[in-house]
RNA sequence: GGUCGGAUGGCCGAGUGGCUAGGCUCAGCUCUGCAAAAGCUGCUACAGCGGUUCGAAUCCGCUUCCGACCU
């Protein structure tokens, strides 16, 4: 009899240990390592990222590392069609596969797909982000509810960039994008969450920054700097160095600041496994 | 020894008689195409003691500590 396929799928909060771990297992089961961070697939992103060692990605084939250009659109939605369909194509030839990484919403979406909702609009999201600017929080409310007071009243409303996302999908009226492509082969799913006492994990968050500083992190934010405004450096690790680059602050405050921010991060990814996962 | 300042929650910081300043940290949380993003909620403190007052972080006195200046 055959066995059933399998897909491990090993998150956690960032510096949990995850890539080490999903190498274990890689190693273990002959097998990729499909990466879930919404970071590494940049090519120009590398320390602030943590990205797997050379030598790590040399010993076992990972996908979505080094994917795309920071200067190319990457999103949950690309992520999750790409990524089903790796997995349709790698269960023929592996029983085993594993997905790794810290964010969350890549892979719920990844297993639970997505609804067939029209993508992206820049041009309406650029309008909207200025009306946000010029007339506040206010004026998206009330557009979204002379669209559609129902999903006004359910949602978040008092957040701007989800109020965006409703009012872009009340307004396309653009048939639906692309539908997720469905699982291909029957596999069983197997959570591997990493979780660390709250003050152990933030004592090794504080002491992989020291890490990165010492590796070059500076280097990489300063040849970084002219793209500042891409999505892909709203991250932590680049934007608390702009301030430094105009010498507005010293270095020990930009250190400071990611070790924080990092700690912040940890602790919303903690809560959403928490309640999203499963 | 003397004079004058200051002492506010984990940190910063406003407030000069009367309803919870605010910011940050921290904690809890939300989550269907920006997710390392964006947003929500919570944390009632005024150095100590005594006094004035219906009521004091705010006024008065003493004590302690810190700072500046004078001898």
């Amino acid at each position: 009899m055959t066995e059933k396929k399998l897909l491990h799928i090993v998150t956690g909060p960032t510096a949990s240990g995850k890539t080490d771990h999903a190498i274990e297992l890689a190693l273990k089961y002959h097998c990729p390592i499909i990466s879930a961070d919404s970071r590494q697939v940049y090519k120009e992103l590398d320390i602030a990222v943590a990205k797997p060692s050379k030598n790590q990605l040399a010993t076992v084939k990972h996908y979505f590392i080094d994917h795309v250009s920071i200067h190319e659109e990457f999103n949950t939605g690309l992520y999750t069609r790409q990524a089903r369909e790796l997995i349709n194509d790698l269960f023929n030839t592996h029983q085993q596969l594993i997905v790794c990484g810290g964010t969350g919403l890549y892979i719920k979406s990844l297993i639970h797909g997505l609804d067939a909702l029209p993508g992206k609009d820049d041009a309406l999201r650029k309008e909207l982000s200025d009306l946000l600017e010029s007339d506040g929080l206010s004026a998206l409310q009330n557009i979204l509810k002379s669209l559609n007071s129902e999903k006004f009243e359910a949602m978040d409303h008092q957040n701007p960039q989800r109020l965006i996302r409703a009012i872009e999908i009340e307004k396309s009226g653009q048939p639906a994008d692309i539908k997720v492509p469905a699982f291909a082969h029957e596999f069983v799913i197997k959570y591997d969450v990493i979780e660390l006492q709250r003050d152990v994990l933030y004592d090794r968050i504080n002491r992989r920054v020291d890490k990165m500083f010492e590796d070059g992190l500076e280097k990489e934010a300063f040849d970084l700097q002219a793209y500042q405004h891409l999505n892909a450096l709203q991250t932590v690790g680049y934007s608390e160095w702009w301030p430094y680059f105009k010498g507005e602050c010293t270095i020990d405050v930009v250190k400071d600041k990611i070790k924080q921010h990092t700690r912040n991060y940890a602790k919303r990814q903690v809560t959403w496994f928490k309640h999203q996962l499963e």
